[in-house]
RNA sequence: GCCCAGUUGGCGCAGUGGUAGCGCGCUCCCUUGACAUGGGAGAGGUCAUAGGUUCAAAUCCUAUACUGGGCACCA
């Protein structure tokens, strides 16, 4: 016997073990059985998982059970990221709060204790994914820093250097002056900031006037090497190929034409500081002009800044404005929002920074992906995020790979006077030193999908699990992951990594914010499936997953999903006592059904096939909506009480075909459910699968089952529509002349319908209405009643001593008022449709039934009315 | 500046051509032997605005407004 309410920890604890031990997550390469495989978007090691995390494996571990039930050979590889700087910068804060300083612990040292840390946040992240219920395939557990991912991440770099795809130079680069590092274009945040435009008078050697340029950074005026105007803006002309000086230093730069400069902005001369923009970069490129740092790698200002050498960007920016001003330099300040870049690991704002890196050439890279995309090779879901990935792949820029930490794959090239740089995993010997810098996090990343099956080593999982099925991850990293994964999969195996992206929301609070430690509404996946259990959380998020959108994350969601559960268990609880402790088959073949019958049949079919469609279209919030509605509101709410008069009535066929239809429905059912809420559909299941003569030990293991034959009944669904309809009539009437609900009463029924009320639905009726009796009108309208009017059929309830004659008037009045608008609205539709000659026959003859059934609606209430008046 | 998405009852959201739905909240009634983590009955929306297509528009088209996002630019 069930307790009386769900408890969500034994029973996850217990099926956990259970799963564990017979290994039920795991899989190898089976010939002549469909793989499919998710490889998981493996989590930082920064610390524990958050509510995104939740969504985002519920989702992996809802798709990979549903292909396992449709007997596919489902795969799921665990496994976490490095990191590279947010775990690095996660250590520093650690080393900060005990006072060591990283260069003087050593990067030996400092490695050593990211290993530990590493260690420590791998067994919390992977635990805290088990405990969600994630089938992951344990035994693959794979580390981005790893062996085996290393030897993959080297012979990716070593092919892309032969291929002539690697390159060294020195480019302007997004500098991260707390980071101390390089980074590449997609780790780059833009916000706008206030800030103020300065215009500053840059004088002729001979003192005479000069050009006035516009900036919003005077900082940079130290790394200028030309001051540029339009060729065509005459109030400039007479400057070009003249000199003139930058102020404080007076380096002397030339005065030269682009038509890059356009006259609307600033002055319409602009200050040309190639070391330090972008724009100016390739000005100066076209101009053959110098490119001089005017600010350090340390965010300080260097020695072509004279007397403001040394100083913090602020700092310098505040005494240069000043001193410009005292000198009369400044002609005019004015307000100005700007877009600053910022760093997507810290927040701080981005330099750029001419200096030596690596880079990855992408033009070549990006073309077999969207050849792929075109050809349908590669889907997104939703498919509103294809042409913003086509966008990226098209306007590609190389990808700068090199980071100056010290977490992570360290570049494998090694250098020697006189020699060519050596590409070698190993040091070539001695008086060779390796590059000292380490390849972006994302480099590792990208080749996730082929490294954990062993690439670049020919394995058998390879050929087997590769390409991947789907990968499900957040529309924030579509760039920064999805589309390298792509790239590199294409380079490396000519192949996709995946035919298949679903990108899901983010989960915010629930007014819509993002969630964030400094606006404290994050709320722990972990404290929800403490308080309303996992299967809870579960059904929340991906009852709200619908595809693409954000969720407002309500706590509420999760208690609603916990009641779900308990209606769950609740139900298995009620079958189970009305069925024999020993366990008898119940199977659909041949039995005596009644009308509710086949309509929970008919409709349990109907939402399992729609379930399962939606399941395979990525889009499992339709699939929970549609089993939740049948459950509660079909299955639960009219089903079963319908088969209580069959339940609580002798043995016989009556009963064992209401046991029958209640066990294969809720077998299959929670079936449906599972890869929603494993835990209590395993429970539940292992509760009545003996009754349903099923003998598989899991539910992964057995599978889907849909219910034997076909029970579509589109007659038998209306006609119960029909008697459901009657009964809330009288159930809404009752309420309204507040007759108590356990009171009994007598009612007589009249109208088309009201044989089969008073034949095989009688009991229906009295069971569900709580009527004493039914009878036919024979002997006219009783008197001292009350009247309840459903299509086809009209409810007369004698209620001497309780009826309040104007209240009753009252109510017969609105069901009129409503009844004739119903009426306007099917006589407008019937028009409508008989105007037009397309219009299909069916829809006219529903509208014309429905009309009907309305017109006689009314006609009986004003009956009644007059009557009573 | 370009592109995409959204705008539906108090709140959060479904609903892609045929009489507006769900969850939460709200009102009234009910502890009847699955479940008060429950049951029954209600109140509450001219589906952002303006045009258009159609016999028929929340649904398709166009424009506008607002919100969110992506990309580019920003002297």
């Amino acid at each position: 016997m069930l307790d009386k309410a769900y408890d969500p920890k034994p029973v996850e604890e217990k099926r956990l073990a259970s799963w564990d031990a017979a290994k039920l997550s795991h899989s190898e390469p089976r010939d002549g059985k469909k793989p499919y495989t998710i490889v998981i978007p493996p989590p930082n090691v920064t610390g524990a998982l958050h509510i995104g995390h939740a969504l985002n494996n519920s989702l992996q571990d809802a798709f990979i059970r549903h292909h396992r039930m449709k007997g596919e050979e489902a795969c799921w590889v665990p496994g976490c990221d490095h990191g590279g700087i947010a775990t690095q910068n996660v250590m520093e804060k650690q080393l900060k709060a005990e006072k060591i300083d990283r260069h003087a612990l050593g990067r030996d040292a400092f490695l050593e204790r990211m290993q530990t840390w590493t260690r420590d946040c791998k067994k919390t992240i992977l635990g805290q994914l088990h405990r969600l219920g994630s089938t992951l395939d344990w035994q693959r557990e794979a580390f981005t820093m790893d062996e085996p991912r290393a030897q993959a991440v080297y012979h990716a770099f070593k092919t892309l250097w032969e291929r002539g795809l690697i390159y060294r130079g020195e480019r302007l680069v997004n500098w991260c002056v707390r980071c101390g590092t390089a980074l590449s274009d997609i780790e780059v945040e833009r916000e706008e900031r206030k800030g103020h435009l300065y215009h500053i008078h840059y004088r002729q050697p001979d003192g005479s006037e000069g050009v006035v340029v516009a900036t919003t950074r005077p900082i940079t005026m130290f790394g200028d090497t030309a001051v540029a105007v339009n060729p065509k803006d005459k109030r400039w002309t007479h400057m070009v190929g003249k000199t003139v000086l930058i102020p404080f230093i007076d380096r002397p730069i030339p005065v030269i034409e682009d038509s890059y400069v356009e006259f609307e902005l600033g002055t319409g001369a602009l200050k040309v500081t190639p070391a330090h923009d972008q724009n100016d970069w390739e000005l100066g490129e076209r101009h053959k002009l110098a490119a001089i740092k005017a600010i350090g790698p340390d965010g300080k200002l260097t020695e072509a800044a004279g007397v403001y050498a040394g100083l913090s960007r602020e700092k310098a920016q505040d005494q240069i404005v000043a001193d410009l001003e005292a000198q009369g330099f400044l002609r005019k300040k004015e307000d100005h929002k700007s877009a600053v870049q910022t760093c997507y690991r810290c927040g701080s704002v981005i330099e750029p920074l001419l200096s030596l890196q690596w880079f990855v050439k992408q033009t070549e890279l990006a073309k077999a992906p969207l050849k792929a995309l075109d050809a349908g090779e590669f889907k997104i879901y939703p498919k509103n995020w294809e042409k913003p990935y086509r966008d990226w792949l098209v306007n590609i820029k190389d990808w700068c790979v090199s980071r100056q930490i010290w977490w992570g794959h360290r570049i494998p090239v090694w250098y020697k006077d006189g020699e060519k740089p050596l590409v070698s995993l190993e040091s070539p010997g001695a008086g060779w030193t390796q590059d000292p810098d380490v390849l972006d996090t994302w480099f590792s990343s990208a080749l996730w999908p082929l490294a954990v099956f062993g690439w670049p080593a020919q394995t058998k999982d390879l050929a087997y699990y590769y390409p991947t099925s789907t990968l499900v991850t957040g529309y924030e990293i579509l760039y920064l992951w999805v589309a390298r994964m792509q790239m590199m999969g294409h380079a490396f195996l000519d192949k996709p990594a995946f035919p298949d992206a679903v990108i899901h929301g983010i989960v915010r609070d629930k007014s819509g914010k993002k969630m964030s430690k400094s606006l404290g509404n994050v709320i722990d996946p972990l404290l929800m499936m403490d308080k309303h259990g996992t299967d809870a959380l579960r059904f929340a998020l991906m009852a709200q997953a619908f595809p693409g959108k954000d969720i407002a994350f309500d706590e509420q969601s999760v208690v609603g999903a916990r009641n779900f559960v308990n209606k769950l268990w609740n139900s298995t609880r009620f079958v189970l006592m009305n069925l024999p402790e020993t366990p008898a088959v119940y199977r659909l073949e041949a039995r005596k059904f009644e009308v509710a019958d086949r309509w929970i049949l008919s409709r349990c079919q109907a939402a399992l096939a729609k379930a399962k469609a939606s399941m395979d279209e990525y889009d499992p919030a339709a699939a929970a909506g549609v089993l939740y509605v049948f459950l509660w509101d079909e299955f639960c709410a009219w089903y079963i009480e319908l088969a209580k008069g069959r339940l609580t009535g002798a043995e016989g066929e009556g009963k064992d075909a209401a046991r029958a239809v209640l066990v294969q429905v809720l077998a299959a059912s929670l079936k449906a459910m599972h890869p929603i809420m494993p835990f209590v559909t395993e429970e539940l299941y292992a509760a009545i699968k003996a009754y349903a003569g099923e003998s598989a030990e899991f539910i992964l293991r057995g599978g889907y089952q849909s219910l034997a034959g076909d029970w579509a009944a589109p007659d038998i669904e209306k006609e119960m529509g029909q008697v459901m309809a009657a009964v809330t009539s009288i159930r809404s009437l009752r309420s309204q002349l507040n007759v108590p609900p356990g009171l009994k009463i007598k009612a007589v029924v009249d109208g088309p319908f009201a044989a089969a009320l008073l034949g095989k639905h009688k009991a229906y009726a009295l069971l569900l209405a709580q009527l004493e009796s039914l009878e036919p009108m024979n002997g006219g309208r009783p008197a001292q009643s009350a009247t309840a009017v459903a299509d086809g059929a009209v409810f007369h309830i004698p209620l001497a001593g309780i009826i309040d004659f104007a209240k009753e008037r009252e109510r017969l009045a609105k069901d009129l008022a409503k009844a004739e608008s119903d009426i306007e609205k099917c006589e407008a539709k019937l028009k409508n449709l008989s105007a037009a000659a397309t219009a299909p026959a069916e829809k006219v003859a529903e509208a014309r039934e429905q009309r009907d059934g309305a017109l006689a609606r009314r006609d009986r209430l004003k009956e009644t009315i007059a009557v009573l008046s």
